[in-house]
DNA sequence: GCCAACGTTGGC
DNA sequence: GCCAACGTTGGC
């Protein structure tokens, strides 16, 4: 099983919203790096809920519940959209600040590429993450 | 196919 | 609100 980040805007999208409508179509995405992420996803997938520009942390975890289709958005065939699920909030939201603390999660992609709005994750990073948020 | 100019994202 | 970093566009 793979993970994966993706980003939201609280303003644009929450993670309480998400929460309340159970799961959500992750369409809009216009940028080839991140489509091609996508694409990759698998039902199933674990997926870390970002809070950009307000918030700046991970505030939850969903999972991939349908894989990739055409994004409803847009007419143009080339582009994807998923659905994902709520799984649950972290116990504590994990912060951009503390991910640049660790040394273990030098290398995220959020860390190195802040502006890939779906990016993945290792395991090791997945780990090291529940680690912060208290989660075992 | 290169690269300058431009637009957008997102941390601060 | 600013600006650095990145992606995309378009002229050549």
């Amino acid at each position: 099983m793979a993970y994966w980040l993706v980003k939201s805007e609280p303003s644009v999208y929450s993670w309480d919203q998400l929460v309340k409508e159970g799961s959500t179509c992750w369409s809009g995405i216009r940028n080839y790096a991140a489509r091609l992420h996508l694409k990759n996803m698998k039902k199933g997938d674990g997926i870390f809920f970002y809070h950009s520009n307000e918030g700046m942390e991970i505030a939850g975890i969903a999972k991939v519940e349908r894989e990739y289709f055409k994004d409803p958005t847009t007419d143009d065939e080339r582009w994807v959209a998923v659905d994902i699920k709520a799984v649950r909030q972290l116990k504590k939201p994990v912060t951009l600040e503390q991910i640049k603390k660790n040394k273990q999660l030098s290398g995220m992609v959020l860390v190195n590429n802040s502006r890939l709005s779906v990016q993945p994750v290792s395991n090791k990073e997945w780990t090291s993450i529940l680690k912060i948020a208290g989660e075992k």
